[in-house]
This record gives structure tokens, C-alpha cells and sequence, in this order.
DNA sequence: CTGGGGTTTTGATCTGGATCAAGGCCCGGC
DNA sequence: GCCGGGCCTTGATCCAGATCAAAACCCCAG
């Protein structure tokens, strides 16, 4: 014990800088995680601890695209816009994702923090260049950036082919699926991440629709929001699947 | 020249094998561009050619996602699909293209060629362990993905925001800058590579919807099918730009 | 308790694209 | 030359969701 503080006030300084990655609130959920302690050195000296206020824009499309981050808490949304301001959202960034595009020098993605954000920020090229010292880390990110891919086109089809009370249904089963907390009668409790307009941006409907679904859901004995707008208690997640399911 | 046929006589069977990929049409092309001569052997040895004719389906959604494979030559669709038979055309393949999901053991697309089609195809699971090998391959491997999620990114948009006539504007713009060759007038001659139904499958509209958008923009003369319904001439195609970028 | 800004709901109307229904065109087989 | 089957176009109608407009609700500051 007194010998190994002895050799810590020895350690070099590049694996000093990686306590704070030691002790990173999500050390094993992002990229990162595919690296061993002993060899998170050059990465972490890379990355800066970059805080975000909700509604904050992260990356402008349009912008240079000079930097990409692990999510460490918070979350954002990725939007593409047209040049007259219609704006579809692609995606959502949680802690542990991955936000950036890489090997492209324009960003065409604006990034917005929907709630206070924090980031571990690294400047693109750096982390390019890094990616190519971690096999493990870039096998990691393709697997990812795959994953990406399929969630993408999951929601083409649904952008393209479902109507409205399916985007709904499907939304919030997705939701139910990774965040979903079982009650005591079988029914689901589901925090909605996300304002109506936000829901709207995401599912390529208006806030009014929106609305509309969610309250005939409602009146159907679907789902329910007894205690506010952002907690969905899914009373009959059958009716939802055979919405999402249709014969 | 003469000890040069010498040792070609001589070469262990793993580079004779090769002979057949070093002669390939899509050598530089696909992934396997990456790879020099020297080390295409292990690759080599996965892949068998694969001649697929038009209609025919390479790959079934739900069927176990067994194969993967480089495009040498013609054109595919990737579909998704809901359960009532509703589709939406998420991709489109060439020669040269990759096609196939990596890391995941079902597949959740199918995938039909267009026109007769020749396949290099690969186990899935050699694939990836040989993907490991290679790390230059892997690396651009990552680099197309993310290109084909970066290209997801803006149909998302198209698909959840954008009209029927921005999106038949889109299409035809995105051919004309791929494919399109300049004519005497300033005009471009495109090859439309689908019939009316896959456009309408793309695009997320109905068949008689991009008829409609096809013959207004005619009669509008700003495009022209004079040599047939698959060759669009592009007369004018400030007018296009203009659709695709609204005030 | 009151007032005001933001979000959500609800209502009334409009419209772009789907749907339904004929034709037209082209090509290959007989 | 005529028939039959794909495509593609055109026309008539319908409807889901957008748009426009107004309440209702909610929360916080004063």
C-alpha cells in the first residue's frame, strides 16, 4: 500500500491526465470502453470536458467540422435542415453515444443540447489519427456507426410508409424498449425525453398531430398522462404492438 | 521474361487463386482496393462469384444474415419493409458498392437485383475476422458506412419534410451529379438506372404521384424524355436547383 | 393571488398526395 | 398483323395530416 502511493507520485505525466478518464461517469458505455487503463493515455490527453446548456447549438450545419465528443451526460438532438427552415430531427445523442461525423470536412448536421450537456470533446483530426493506434476503439465504432445505420433506416420506412398513429406507437414502444420501468399492473412508465415539438421534428409530423395521437391513444385506454405531459404510463402495450404490427 | 513465367509456375496455390480477383473488374472499386496485390490471398479464398438475374432476391428480411458481398456489376435495391407489405426503397447498389449488414444475425433488409447482377460473396462471419487482417480495409469500411449514414441522413429529411416536387427535383439533381453527362446546350443527358415503381418505392411517393411530378416538370421544359421514359434531359437545370432549394 | 410567457390541446378548414379507375404505349410471341 | 401483358400516363375523387386560429393549462415572478 505504501509502495504503490510511492510509485503513483512517480507516475509520468500523460497517466496522471487519465484519472479523470478513470473515473469517467461512463468510462465502460462509450467508445472508450473497448480501451484498457494502460492504454487510455494518448486519447486522454486529447480530450476537454466541454459543458453545454440546454438549447445551446453544439455544431452548425454548414460550419467546419472540427470536432467530435462522447456524450458524457445530457441529451442532444441531431437536425437536418432545409435552406427555408423545415428541419427533420435524425437522431438523439444520450450519455455514452457518440457525437460527430468523421472523415468529412463540413459539418451538415446541426447538433442542439436539449438539456445541460456534458461532453468529452476531441479535435476530429486528432481523433482520426487515434483511431488508427486502437484497433479495438475503431472496430467499435464501426460496429456502432452500423448500428446507426440500421436504426436509419428503420425510420426511413417509417418517414416514407407509416402514417401518423404508427410513428406515434412506434416511438413509444422504442421508448418503452430502452427505458421502459414495468409497474405494479403490467402497465410500462416511460419518461419522454422530449417536448411535442421535439417528438414532431423527430417522427416528421407537426406538434398538432402529435397532440391528436397522443390524446386518442389516451382516450382509447392506450397509454395515459396522469402525472404531466412527459410521463407516459403505456396501460396496454398489445394495442400499441397491433398499431405497430398491422395485419 | 523467361524466369518470370518460370516462377509463375512455381507460386503456391493460395497466389494462383488470387488471379482471378487481380483480373477483377471492380479491383479498385470495392473494399478490396485497400489490399495490395501481395496480400489479397486470405480474402481471396472466402469469395465466390455469385450471378444473381433481375428480380431475384439475394436476401430475404428475417432470413439468417449468412452472406455479404462486393457488387462487380449491375444494379440492386435494399428494401424495408413493413408486415402489410408496404416498402421503402432505403438504398440503392452498384458496382463496386458493398452490400450487407455486419455484426448482426439477422437480417432486417431485403435485397433484389434490379438488372443481372454479379456478386463477390463472402461468408459473413469469415468476413469479419478477415476484417480484423485487414486493418486498411476496415478503416474503409468505416468510411463508406459513415458516408451511407451521412446519405440516410439527408433522405430522412427528404422523406419526413420535403414535398413530391423537391423530391423528384433531389432525385434527378443527385443523377445528373453522379452519373450525368454534359450535352452540346448545356443540357445533361441522365440514364434513369429504375422504372417509375422503384422511384416511387425511393421516394416515398406513389407511382402515379412521380408520373404526375415527372410530366409537369415536361410540360414546364425543364426536363425532356424525347428517347424514351429511362433517358431524362436535363434542359434546365437552374429550375431544378431552385426546387431543391426553396427560398 | 395575479399576470404573462411558454407549452399543449382542441377546433375548423384546406390541400397535396393517395386511391380508384381508365386508357395509352411499347414490345415480344404467335 | 394481332393479341396480351407490362409499364406509364391521365383523370376523378377522397382523406390524413397540414395549416390557421383560439383556448386551456402550467409554472413561475412579482
Amino acid at each position: 500500500m505504501l509502495s504503490n502511493t510511492h510509485i503513483a507520485v512517480n507516475l509520468p505525466p500523460p497517466a496522471r491526465e487519465c484519472q479523470r478518464c478513470l473515473n469517467c461517469a461512463v468510462r465502460n458505455k462509450t467508445l472508450c470502453a473497448s480501451i484498457s487503463d494502460e492504454r487510455l493515455a494518448i486519447l486522454s490527453a486529447l480530450g476537454r470536458r466541454w459543458r453545454v446548456s440546454a438549447g445551446q447549438v453544439v455544431t452548425w450545419a454548414g460550419d467546419a467540422n472540427s470536432h467530435c465528443a462522447n456524450v458524457i451526460s445530457g441529451a442532444l438532438k441531431v437536425s437536418a435542415s432545409t435552406a427555408d427552415g423545415r428541419e427533420q430531427i435524425v437522431g438523439l445523442l444520450f450519455a455514452g453515444d457518440f457525437l460527430g461525423q468523421l472523415f468529412v470536412n463540413e459539418a451538415s448536421l446541426t447538433v442542439t443540447a436539449l438539456t445541460d450537456t456534458d461532453l468529452c470533446a476531441f479535435p476530429r483530426a486528432d481523433f482520426e489519427r487515434a483511431l488508427a493506434s486502437y484497433p479495438r476503439m475503431e472496430r467499435l465504432l464501426l460496429e456502432r456507426t452500423m448500428a446507426s445505420l440500421h436504426e436509419a433506416q428503420e425510420r426511413m420506412l417509417s418517414l416514407g410508409r407509416k402514417d401518423a398513429r404508427e410513428r406515434v406507437a412506434d416511438f413509444l414502444l422504442d421508448l418503452a424498449r430502452r427505458t421502459g420501468m414495468c409497474g405494479a399492473a403490467g402497465e410500462i412508465r416511460v419518461l419522454i425525453p422530449i417536448s411535442r415539438g421535439e417528438m414532431a421534428g423527430f417522427l416528421g409530423l407537426t406538434i398538432e398531430t402529435i397532440s391528436r395521437q397522443l390524446t386518442r391513444l389516451k382516450s382509447d385506454r392506450v397509454i395515459d398522462f396522469s402525472r404531466g405531459e412527459r410521463e407516459c404510463v403505456i396501460l396496454n402495450s398489445a394495442v400499441l404492438e397491433a398499431i405497430v404490427n398491422p395485419a
